[in-house]
DNA sequence: TGCAATTAGTTACAAATGTAACTAATATAA
DNA sequence: TTATATTAGTTACATTTGTAACTAATTGCA
């Protein structure tokens, strides 16, 4: 805003305020979102919030494997295989072995119990989302959901090393044995 | 018989996407974020980010508690504890206890190792910050900030138990020995 | 072929984090 | 006063999470 106070004040207090820096900002707000509806999942439903993912992408789009809902969530691998492990434990998810490639396993929210319980938080989840949503005019929620999009894409391209290791020559060698 | 289209498909995929979904959206944009920061906390200064928002507080308001920060910052008392222990070990901020009040332990950025690293680290999350602010247009950067606050204060407002054990007569019944 | 590299998913262990109970100091009020 | 409650901060322990190494299956190419 003002101009050449490019310098920090030698002594006394820092000019720098947390409460406007936008990391900061967006992160409180993600936890404060994110409490309440863990919460809400963990009390009524025993689901965690990579467990209520995992169904939600699997509703959606029935028989990926563990390693394309990693791909569509950027979530991790091994976060994904426990919660995938705990729901199917549960007969939340079916889970079957392809016979072209039997190292991948294909997965399904059971029609039985998961689609039940999916049924019952979608709408939980879309009543929370709107009443957040109500807080704002439409123009806002619009121009909010386009900044978020441009902010996720520069946050991205901003970002070292995402996805690197497997593509570059960076060799994950594994035990050698001479 | 008669169908508002109120009812999910009975068979099929459901309609719910996540990735258009508010809570989900944040989280991720957040987690990128902060990713990438604290990274380059870490790395290059050996800090984490309860530890950076510490020291950032504390540079702009010397002389609070680690309650107090507590209260400006929304994290928990215990991380703050840590953290707050952490820097003092190693020198970076200086503790000293309140005479009037020795349960108090106003903390302050020390001169020479915390304020050094403070004005070099400042700087950077503000170039970091700018970068992703360039994405913007001025508009958008005032209306996504608008609508932070006020999704932040809707969030808050929808949130069951923030901050009522102390206050209300829930209380927090010490050992009892009868 | 056959051997190195890659891939999907899991396991083991360390580090980070949350929860409850704790100590020490102060406040309250009978 | 003195006992009860409250407060600031810490400690202990359990749970969660991240990292690296692992198995088993498949691919690729010499």
């Amino acid at each position: 805003m003002n101009d050449p106070a490019h310098e920090l004040p030698a002594e006394g207090f820092l000019l720098f305020e947390l409460n406007e820096f936008l990391p900061y900002r967006l992160s409180l707000l993600t936890n404060t979102i994110s409490a309440g509806i863990a919460r809400n999942y963990r009390d009524q439903h025993e689901i965690n919030v990579i467990e209520w993912r995992v169904l939600a992408v699997l509703g959606r789009y029935p028989g990926l494997t563990a390693k394309e809902i990693g791909e569509r969530t950027a979530m991790d691998k091994v976060a994904i295989s426990r919660a995938v492990n705990s729901l199917v434990e549960r007969e939340l998810l079916e889970r079957v072995t392809d016979p072209k490639d039997r190292r991948r396993m294909p997965l399904q929210v059971s029609p039985a119990r998961g689609r039940t319980l999916l049924k019952k938080i979608i709408p939980l989840a879309q009543a929370y989302e709107q009443q957040l949503l109500a807080a704002l005019t439409p123009q806002e929620q619009k121009a909010f959901s386009s900044t978020l999009n441009k902010l996720q894409k520069k946050a991205t391209s901003l970002n070292p090393t995402i996805q690197s290791e497997a593509s570059a020559g960076i060799q994950t060698r594994r035990r050698v044995a001479p």
